[in-house]
Formats: C-alpha cells, structure tokens, sequence
DNA sequence: TCTGGGGTCCTAGGACCC
DNA sequence: TCTGGGGTCCTAGGACCC
C-alpha cells in the first residue's frame, strides 16, 4: 500500500444510527395522541410487554414482563395490542425521511437504520450535527415519533453514541474522543457482545469498550472468534462493517416455535406441534416462493437446553406430506421420555428459489411434485377461506377448534390417508 | 422477573474422497 | 499394504441480534 493508498483508505467516514425511542409504544402515542405522557405497553395479544412507554418504564415495568402482572402490579398502564401493519408503515415513512439527506441507507430492523452521510456537509453546506438535527426534527414533526440519533466514524461506535443518550438523544462520537465514552461503556453493552463473551473477557480483566480497544489485535484473534475482530476494530475507529443498503426480501431460513406451560414430555402433544410448526412453516415458504435444502427440529428442555437434530433434503420440496417422514424420525432422535419440554420449533434451512413448474393438477410425473400443486390449490383456497381449513391429520391434536363445513372435512379425510 | 418468537453467522468434529 | 495431508459436506450446537 503506498501513502496515496492509505491516505484514501484512512479517510474517516460518518456513519448516522437512528434508533427509536419505544418504537411500537411511539406510534400508539403517534395514532392516538392522548396517551403522550401515560404509562403505555404494547403486547397484549402476546401475553408479555414488547414495548413500554417511559412512563410506564418509571413505574417499573420491564420488557417480557407478563401482561397478567402488569395488570396486577401496575393498573394504571395502558395495555395494547401490537399493531404491526402501523409499525411498518412508520418505519417506512422513518427511512423515507432519512433516505431525504443521505443515499446510502440500510434498513436495519423496524425501528433502526444505518446512514452513511460521509461528505453531505459539504454538499448540503451544513455541519454533520446540523444535518442529524434536521433529520430528527421532520421525523419528530411529521411522524409525531421520537427517535435517539449517533454520529461516528463506524457502526459499532455510532450504536454506543445513539445508546449515550436516550430518548431524543442526539451524540457525536469522534475518533480523536471515542475512549471518553468507551470508558464509561462496560464491555458487554458493545453491540455484538453478549453475555457469554462478556463473562469471558471480564474474567481476563476487560470490563470496560475502552480496555478491550486497548488489547492488542493478536490478543483478540487468540481469545475469540472473527466476528468479535470486525468489533474490535470498529471500537477502534476503523470501518469493517459496511452500511448494506439491501433490501431484504427474502429468507435463509423460516421458523415456527412455541412455548408450552406446564413444561410436558407428552409424545402425542410434542409431535402434533412439530407437525403444526411443519405446516406453517412450509406455508410461509411457498408464500415467498422458497424451498428448504435442509429441516431442522428443536425441544428446549424445561431447564432451557436446546436438543436438535438436523437433516438435508434430498428432494428439496416445501409441502409438509413430503418431509412429514423425515421430520418424524428427526422427531424420534430427539425426544426422551424421561424429559420435560418446554418449547418445540421446526426450522426450514438453505432456503432457495421455488423451481416448481406451473403444470396442471395432474400433469406432475413425480410424487412430491403433485404435493407441491396441490398445496397451490390448497393455499388458494385457504386464501378465500381463511387459515388451516385443511391440515395433517397429526397436526389434529395441537388445533384448539375443529375445522366446520363438510368439504373441509372431505378434504381433511383425504389428506389423512395421502 | 426464572426468561417469547424470528432471524443470522460461526465453529468443531466426523465422514468421505482424493 | 501402510501412511500422510487437504478439501468439502454434513450435523449439532453456540452466541448474538431485534
């Protein structure tokens, strides 16, 4: 590399976070401005809180705090339903905004974005702080949302500055700077670093971002894995991770799982919800036009031990009939009777594009092709009917209401002998 | 406070092949 | 016949994120 090289490269840039204060309980107020200012929860068709307002974070209540509770304990919150289509909505109008000033723009999650502003002063002939407060003001003007915006020179850094001060934050992190805040971060609110890994490095002293900064990168490529390297780095002021202005829509793998109470080591149960999970699954992958390479079950014991068990499709195919039997033995791997479950999940992985021609009803040669047209027949009808009209006779057991109608049962008694 | 559901990426060890 | 080393796929599990 010679100086022209590393002049380039050592050109810092300026990456802006935007996180949302109390995203989900932020637009309920934004819906219905007359709970500004109450204690409000979203999550009551979820049972535990998702989002809570600062009011009701005051009173002391907590996310994943069961609803039942804050009834009790806390009868003056306001309990909502989540309300995902207004979330999504607002998100979109949020990027919208932010996509206004910068071009490059990664949609990190419903309530989160990255932004590489680098150079927009000069183009837009104001200082960074300038632009991030402009921002933040027509989000707070047009949406009625909050949000707590950071500024640095990498991602990593500008989720610690949107992290410092909250809600409606706005904090700058310059390099020259960044071990005055890193000092006062402990090591396992970096982003990236959970409780394991922290647990691992404040046993070696670290306590602090700033003195694991301080370690040396031969220290960190010994004692952990790569991903904690690109952190490290970033801590360090040196962009690793780039802002992907991907749009995702699609999956590399779908799940379905579910948490039981009392935790049961009953067969029957524990495989009429792996055949459910299967279904859903299955029929969220044709609704994006995928098919798995690769199935996956899991129990969690009642003490939260993950027991799993995997297998490669031979026949990729996204219809349950087909991987019904491979699933059950799957099944047979990992359950024991002598154990407790508290959840079961399925998993579809490697998920790729769904070949499957557009043949007619009978035209398919093989067996699992059949399934797969049957299944568009299926999902249509079920489209015009509502969900599950027809379903696996061992998914029977883990459905509270029975299907009505007599051509839904027809339907039912075939797919029971298919 | 005993902890929900849906994702992504990484690693270690064994099997298998050349 | 015995031996070594490397590549790649598969499976199980771990860790982290929102």
């Amino acid at each position: 590399m010679d100086a022209h090289d590393f002049q380039k490269n050592s050109k810092s840039k300026v990456i802006l976070h935007i996180d949302g204060d109390a995203f989900f309980v932020g637009v309920e107020v934004a819906k219905n401005p007359k709970l500004k200012g109450l204690p409000v929860v979203t999550g009551e068709e979820r049972g535990i809180v998702s989002a809570l307002s600062y009011e009701a974070k005051a009173l002391g209540v907590v996310r994943g705090m069961p609803i039942f509770r804050v009834k009790k304990e806390f009868p003056s919150t306001i309990i909502l339903p989540g309300d995902y289509k207004s979330y999504a909505e607002y998100s979109g109008k949020m990027f919208d905004i932010v996509s206004r000033y910068a071009y490059c723009v990664e949609e990190y999650s419903i309530d989160e974005c990255f932004a590489d502003i680098t150079g927009l002063d000069r183009t837009l002939k104001k200082t960074y702080k300038e632009i991030a407060e402009q921002i933040k003001k027509e989000i707070n003007d047009e949406l009625g949302l909050s949000v707590s915006i950071g500024l640095a020179p990498t991602k990593v850094l500008a989720k610690v500055a949107s992290n410092w001060v909250k809600p409606n934050g706005l904090t700058i992190i310059e390099k020259e700077t960044a071990s005055n805040f890193l000092a006062k971060v402990p090591v396992g609110k970096v982003w990236g670093i959970g409780p394991k890994t922290a647990e691992v490095l404040i046993r070696r002293g670290v306590e602090t971002a700033v003195d694991f900064c301080e370690k040396d990168l031969v220290w960190v490529k010994q004692c952990l894995s790569k991903p904690y390297e690109a952190i490290w780095n970033e801590l360090n002021g040196i962009l690793i991770m780039d802002v992907d202005t991907d749009v995702k829509n699609t999956y590399s793998s779908i799940q379905k799982t579910r948490t039981f109470h009392p935790a049961t080591n009953d067969k029957v149960f524990l495989w009429s919800q792996i055949s459910k999970h299967i279904e859903d699954a299955c029929r969220k992958a044709r609704y994006y036009e995928l098919v798995p390479k690769k199935i996956s079950i899991f129990l969690k014991t009642k003490d939260f031990k993950i027991v799993s068990a995997s297998s490669a499709l031979s026949l990729p195919s996204n219809a349950p009939e087909v991987t019904l039997s491979i699933t059950r033995n799957l099944f047979k791997k990992v359950y024991s009777k002598d154990i407790l479950y508290r959840t079961a999940g399925v998993i579809l992985d490697d998920l790729t594009a769904d070949f499957t021609p557009q043949a007619d009803l009978f035209g398919g040669t093989t067996k699992s092709d059949k399934f797969d047209l049957i299944h568009k027949q299926i999902d249509l009808l079920e489209y015009k009917l509502g969900k599950r009209i027809v379903h696996l006779g061992s998914t029977q057991k883990a459905l509270k209401h029975k299907t009505s109608g007599t051509d839904a049962d027809e339907l039912d008694r075939d797919l029971l002998f298919l």
